[in-house]
RNA sequence: AAAGCAGGCCACUCUAUCGCUUUAUGCUGAACUUGUUUUAGCGCCUUCCGAUUGAGAUGGGUCCCGAAUCAAGUUCGGGGUGAAGAGGAAAGUCCGGACACCACAGUGCGGCAUAGCGGGUAACACCCGUCUCCCGGUGUUACAUCGGGACGGACCAGUGCAACAGAAAGAAUGUACAGGUUAUGCUGUAGUGAAACCAGGUAAACUCUAUGCGGUGAAACGUCAUGUAAAUCGGUGUUUGAGGGCUGCACGUCCGAGCCGAAGGGUAGGCGGUAAGAGCUUUUGGGUAACUGAAAGCCUAGAUAAAUGAUAGGGAGACCCUGAAAUUGUUUCAGGGUAUACAGAAUCCGGCUUAUGGCCUGCUUAUUUA
RNA sequence: GGUCCUGUGGCGCAACUGGAUAGCGCAUCUGACUACGAAUCAGAAGGUUACAAGUUCGAAUCUUGUCAGGAUCA
C-alpha cells in the first residue's frame, strides 16, 4: 500500500488553484471540505492534492502549520481509498473550516468521510 | 522560605512504526577497444589485534534498475544506503549596514535623523566609560557611598505661546502697610499663580547651531523557457524634442522615436542571486570596559500553496487532588490526573522593542525556625 | 517580503497651532400625551479619548513603545 506523499503529488500551480476555486465541485464533512476538479495535470500523476487553513480563523502561524500537517498526514495514510479505483486525473484541495484546534482522530475520521463521499459522487 | 532589582544559562528526552526536504554515493591514472571490461594509488565506510588514545595489520565494500548515447566509467530519472534539517525571540518591522540596479551618485532649495563629554564598531537611535541632574537606601552637619533612571545643545539671533486667578506674564512698576525723602523717584513685606528672585519661563513651539543622510528595494537584479496581437480605435510627438534615466521642486547633464489612454489578447514557470559569513568554538596578548590582535580547530536549514512531521509507549520536570509520617507555616514519601510556555526561517548580518516556561548567582527588605 | 493609514459613549461623527465641564445626531432608559402604540415634548444614564510610559503647571491633542483594524505594491 502506497503511503507516500512526495513533491510531485502536491498541488503547486497557482493557475490550477485559481481554476479549482472557480470551477471545482466540493464534498463537505465538517470540519473538512474537499474541492476537486477533473482536469489535466502538468506531471504524470493521478492526483495532486493541497491543503489550506484560513488565516482568518487561526492567526498563529504555528497553529496553521500544525493543522496543515495533520491534514497532510491524514491524506497520506488514507489516499488509497481513492487512488486505485479512479481512472481520471484530479486536483484536490482540502480546506479546514473549523475554528477549534482539532486532534488527529477527529481529522482522520473527517478525512475518511470526505474521501468516501468523493468516491460515491464520482461513481455516480 | 517570600517579594523586588540586576546579570547569566537552557529551550524536555528516549525507543518503535510510517512519512517530508536537501545532499552524498567519489577523485586521479594505466591497459583494453565494441566486450563481459581488467587493474593500481588516494579518500571514505566496515572488520581484526589492543585496557584506552595513537600507531599497525588484513580482508571486504564504494551499489542496483531504466532512458539518452555507436558504446561506456559521461548525463538524466527512479530505488537502496549514509549524513544534515527552525528561534531566542525565527515575531514587531523600530533603527543601522552588506548586496543589487538606477549616471561610480552632480548643484541649490526643501525634507529627515541625531544631540553633555570621550571611546567601541562596517554602521547605528546600539554598546562601554565618565560628568551633571533626578529618585531610592545607608551613615550623616555640609556631604560621602551604593543601586537605578534621564529625547541631557542653544530662548543676550528672531517670531510665537502662557487658560483661570492676578494690578501686571511686558518694554510692567498698581494697591495696602512700614522705612526713607521737603515731595516724587526709591527699599522691604503682603496677596494671585506652575512661574512675578527680570533684559524671567517655554525649543517632545516654530526656529537656530553642529554632525550625518542620493533614490529604490530580493516582488532588487541577471538569465533561460512558454505564449499572444510588431494587430484595432482616440490623442500627442520626431531637432520647433514627446518621453525617459524610479528624488517633493528647480537647475544641470545623458539617452532619445516613440509615448499616453480605451477596449481586448497572452504569460504568471525554471535556474542563478542563495547559504563560508563584519561566522562559531577554544587558547592567548592589549584595554577599567564595550571591544580588539594572533594561533589552532570546525562547517552549521535552504523551503517556495512553502520541508524540519504523525501515531504509540516509557523516563525526567511542573501543577492539581487523595492518603500516610513529622507538624505552626510547611516538608518528605506513595498513588492518580493534566500532557508542555511564547512561538515557525523566507536575501543575509549588527542592535532595539515586545511575548514567554524553567534553573542558577549577587544585592536589598521584613518574618519564622535552628 | 516591503510600504502606508486609522483607533473618541452601542453606531456614525465633532472638539487637534496643549487650557480644565470631551460635544452633536441616531439608538437606550424614565416620565408626560393616548383606550393602546407610533410620532412629539421633558428629563436621565452611558467615556480610563485603544493600552502603557514620558515632556509639561496642565495631554483627546505633543513624543516614544505596544495592541487591534484597514489599505496598497509582481
Amino acid at each position: 500500500m502506497d503511503t507516500t506523499y512526495p513533491k510531485k503529488e502536491k498541488l503547486k500551480s497557482r493557475k490550477l488553484i485559481d481554476q479549482l476555486f472557480a470551477q471545482g465541485k466540493s464534498v463537505s464533512n465538517y470540519p473538512i471540505k474537499l474541492i476537486y476538479l477533473n482536469t489535466e495535470l502538468p506531471i504524470d500523476v493521478k492526483i495532486q492534492a493541497g491543503v489550506a487553513v484560513p488565516k482568518k480563523n487561526f492567526k498563529s502561524a504555528v497553529k496553521r502549520n500544525r493543522i496543515k500537517r495533520l491534514l497532510r498526514e491524514a491524506y497520506r495514510l488514507n489516499k488509497h481509498l481513492v487512488f486505485n479505483n479512479s481512472e481520471a486525473y484530479f486536483a484536490f484541495l482540502f480546506l479546514y473550516l473549523g475554528k477549534e484546534m482539532p486532534t488527529y482522530p477527529e481529522i482522520e475520521k473527517a478525512m475518511k468521510g470526505v474521501l468516501a463521499g468523493f468516491s460515491k459522487k464520482v461513481d455516480d
